[in-house]
Parts: structure tokens; sequence; C-alpha cells
DNA sequence: ACCTGAACACCGTTCAAGT
DNA sequence: ACCTGAACACCGTTCAAGT
């Protein structure tokens, strides 16, 4: 039975936990589904193409229903299940950041967190500034959280500054120390509750919702 | 005259401006120095410690002493020193987010970040939490700016998600709208500003500062 | 010490030819 | 329609040999 493109990006996905992005090689993933790495090109006009699907599927499911609570909460949760989302692949959120061409799912949710966000009084320009602020945000936490889960024990920032003689001050030694010793999640909220926090003092500070404007003048 | 390791960052910042990053290759660097490609491995181990020199470069003087202002302000400075910087070159902000061991410049720019967070009254381990939540946003926001950068005319997000057959809210339609015709640095502000304000609102419902606390029992 | 020239082990991508 | 086999035009990196 011939290869089908589900077929290609769920190999491509799975070869990805096992392997790594870095590993990742139209000629290999060929070879994982008993094929020639140029047969791929027949699904998928080239690796980009490939890894935009990838993407896709990995954020599949951050735009769906939101339960009915506050919009803080509901932005949360967005902000959480991204975040869940990209590390549920190895090196989901590289994958991700890669991207070119967004995705239906990608846009799908986004939408929503421009809808919960106009709801919150916002103006819809502001809503999509706001939705890929959290995006970079999350983008950014987690592509890090994937790259320390990749160097192992040894490779101390002590050695690493010493080397570069550059003097640290010691409340930048304990910032760095409190990375590696604390909770990734933890420390995922706590940025993630300034930004909420941000956007509340934003709310109340916003003009009082405007009803339907005259139109502009031809 | 031999070449110096300055010799080749200033000439690969130079190709970056001139080529961008994906056309940056020891072989093309190497003929723009009048040297094979091969040569540049007398001075930099891997093309990796290159990128990172040059990331480190890009970066330089972000944390250049700050002005008698208040916290809030400084933090603001910070943010917009690093989006300076990494709009500097083409590129730029794809280079940093790419570095893999950090250079000097950064540990000094990070470690004014945390010094002044933790003069606004933040644990040092929250303000290295925050300083990188702050690199995170801008990195985000200068990658997406410097992408739209390069695709010209004609690029629609219309024609997009219709060919993916998606359907869009008005609002987000109207936000993706906004993010091409307005001014990057409004938006950037924009988010900045949610950030710092979050920021504010944590610094009043902090615990009033601790004095030395008393030590832990064996 | 610094560079050349040439090689090694790969890449992404294309395309005639097979089935 | 889908895949093979082989090629093209590159990569990063290494290393004897030159100067």
């Amino acid at each position: 039975m011939p290869l089908r493109k589900a077929d290609v990006v769920r190999e491509a996905l799975r070869f990805l936990d096992a392997e790594g992005l870095d590993q990742l090689t139209m000629r290999k993933l060929g070879a994982a589904l008993n094929v020639q790495g140029g047969a791929l090109y027949r699904h998928y006009p080239n690796k980009e193409a490939l890894l935009d699907a990838m993407a896709d599927k990995i954020v599949e499911g951050i735009g769906a229903p939101l339960p009915g609570v506050p919009w803080p909460d509901q932005v949360r949760i967005l902000g959480k299940r991204l975040r869940a989302a990209l590390l549920s692949h190895r090196d989901g959120a590289r994958v991700v950041a890669g991207t070119f061409a967004p995705g239906a799912n990608t846009i799908i949710g986004s939408d929503t967190s421009v809808q919960v966000l106009c709801g919150a009084g916002l103006p819809p320009a502001q809503a999509g500034w706001v939705t890929f602020a959290l995006f970079y945000y999350v983008l950014g936490h987690t592509i890090e959280e994937q790259a320390q889960l990749r160097l192992p024990a040894g490779h101390d920032w002590r050695t690493h500054t010493e080397r570069l003689d550059v003097e640290v001050s010691p409340q930048y030694a304990a910032a760095l120390d409190s990375l590696t010793s604390t909770d990734p999640a933890e420390r995922f909220d706590y940025g993630l509750n300034i930004f909420i926090d941000g956007l509340c003092r934003l709310r109340t500070t916003l003009p009082p919702q405007e009803e339907t404007a005259g139109h502009a003048a031809p």
C-alpha cells in the first residue's frame, strides 16, 4: 500500500521523539518508512513543508473550546495548553518555532486567543499583538526547557563564566542556580501570571466598551 | 598579515548584512576573507562557535550602565536596547536565538536586568525568571519583525487561510491586518508595557522586604 | 603559525526510468 | 500513481602538505 501524507508526518514525529530534530533528514525518514529519501517529495514539496505539517500536528487541539471561566483563566489555560503541546514531542518547541507557514491548528488556536481577549474588551488589533506576545513567551520558555533537557550533568554555568573571565553579581549567580534547581512549570506559571496581571491592569484602565461606532466618511 | 578572530566575526557580520544567515557558509565566508573555507577552523573550532561570537557581538552594549530612573523605566530601556541590537543586523534575532553558549555581553546584559529587578524587590530567582521571560518576548518579536521584512508584497494571509480551508473570525482577520499595517515599534512597546505593568502589580503585592531570615535548622 | 588542496561523510532536491 | 537509483550542487569538517 502506498504512503499517505498522514503516514509521513506520523512517522516523522515518531522519528523526532526517537532521534531528535538534528537527526531528522529526508534520507533517514525515508529509511524509517522503507522508502528512498527522494520518494518523500511525492507527498511534500520540500522538507520545510513537512516540518510545517509536523508543527501543526504538534499544536493540534490548542484551540479547542474553553471552559466558561473568567477570561484571565482562559488565557492561562491557552498558555498551558500550548506549553504542554510543545513539550509532548522531543524538540517540539524548536520545530514549531521554525514554522514558516502557519497551519490550520495554529490559526484556530490564535483565533481562539484573539476572541477571548476581544471578549475581555481589547480591540482586535491589540488582541492580536497580545496573542503573539504570549506565543513568543511560551515558545521561548519551552525551547529553553527542552534544550536544558538534553545537556546533562557536569555542565555548570560557573565553569563557563570563569572561562569567559566575566564577573557576575551574587544575585545573578543565585538566579542561574534557581534555573536548574526549580520546577520549569513553576517558572513558566510565574511569567505567565505576570503577563496576565499586566493584561488585567490594562483592562481596568481601558476606555468603557465602545458601542457600534459611526461609519467612516468617504 | 594573518587573520585574527576579530577579523573573522567582523567580516561574518558584514556578510550577514549583505547576504543573510541562510547564505552564510564557511566556504563563502572564507572567500570573503580571501581564504579557504577550512582555514577558518584555525580561529574557531566550528561554525557554532563562530555564530556564538557573532551573537555576542550583536548584543554588545545592552548591559551598559542605566540612567537613574525608576526601575520600570530601566526595564523598558533594557528591552528596547535588546530589540535595537537585534535589529541592527540582518537576521540578528535568529542568530542570537540560535546561540548555544552565552557570551560575555549576554551575561553582562542579563546580570544588569537581574540587578534592576532585585533592586525592585524581587528575590534573585524570580528576577532571573523575569529576565528570561523578557528575553523571550523581545527575541520572538524581533524574529517575526525580521521575517516579515523579507517576504514582500502579494503574500496575503487571506489567500493562505483560504487555501487551508479554515474559517476565521472577523476579529482575527482584523488582528492579522493590523500586524502588517502598524508600526512594529508600537506593537513592541505595547507588549513590553503589559509585561512591566504586570511586574508593577507584582511589586505592590510582594511581602514587605524580608530582613536577614533565620537559618534553617539542621 | 597560518593556509592550501583535497578529501570524507554527509545534506536537500531532481529526474529519468521502472512497476 | 508511486517509487528506485543515481546524480547534482552543495554542506561542515578534517588533515596532510606547503610556506
